[in-house]
DNA sequence: GGATAATAGTGGTAAATAGTGGTAAATTAG
DNA sequence: CTAATTTACCACTATTTACCACTATTATCC
């Protein structure tokens, strides 16, 4: 399970390392995507193949299907870890997620995220603003 | 298993690289088929076997049979892969598929395809579009 | 708490490989 | 038999990969 907040520089090879707790379970390598708002998703393989899977069946006529798995498949990229415990970005995922210098890490559940920083602090805000009214609606709820 | 998003340049006799990382399954050989939307079908021999006779068998009358094999191996072509790791996409491929310059070459799970690169860019565009309306529509089965 | 050791973050270098182009041999066609 | 096309092989350069190195921070142990 991955969690936590985690910042860092990418370099002019576009290498970002992974957080050192993280590293033991990335060893084996990573898979890349391109996720929602903007930002890097990044899976071990094993997780992101179940994924895969458990997308693509159960969608019945073929045309959806075989674009599915395009979208799916095409977008994903194999990545290995170095051995300082760095993976490289892809240029076009970096473009992506406008990631030039500073990088922040979050541990999402089953997946990590890559975001610009600014990105992510802005993200994290509306997060934050959206948590704050759920859970004030909820505390309505109970004073009710 | 096949997948990423990876481009070059065909060059004026026709050859085109596979990606590093599928050289190894692919050394033995490839079957090249004209896939759906404008693009090339790129097999490893042994799934080509199993593609051709898994829709071979199951249909019922024998004239339709006929005309499903001349189809499917009418249009196919079996090549080789060069010392550079390289293939020579035929003439009829290109033209089908529209490459002339820059191709692009997608791995779609079980086997990859050849876009013009446009085209693929075209391509990409629907099939990320249709792929959030159905993974939206999975979340929205998920919560209720 | 302080000293020592380990590890993390970051940068750089050299070897390997990828992408691309070309040449010569072989095959096919006319 | 000759010419054209194709196939197999060779070569170069840019990029990438793998490896090494340094400094600062964190952790450990006395």
């Amino acid at each position: 399970m991955f969690f936590g907040e985690f910042e860092y520089r990418i370099d002019e090879k576009g290498r970002v390392p992974i957080p050192p707790k993280f590293r033991g379970v990335l060893k084996g390598g990573v898979v890349l995507t391109p996720g929602a708002e903007q930002c890097v998703n990044v899976y071990p393989l094993p997780e992101w193949k179940n994924i895969a899977t458990t997308l693509t069946t159960g969608v019945i006529t073929p045309s959806k299907l075989r674009r599915l798995n395009r979208a799916i498949f095409a977008t994903a990229f194999s990545i290995e870890v170095d051995g300082q415990g760095r993976i490289v970005l892809p240029i076009s995922l970096r473009e992506y997620a406008g990631i030039k210098d500073a990088v922040v890490i979050t541990g999402v559940n089953n997946y990590l995220e890559l975001w610009n920083k600014e990105q992510w602090e802005a993200e994290k805000a509306i997060s934050q603003e959206q948590a704050w009214q759920i859970i004030e609606s909820l505390e309505r709820h109970r004073e009710s």
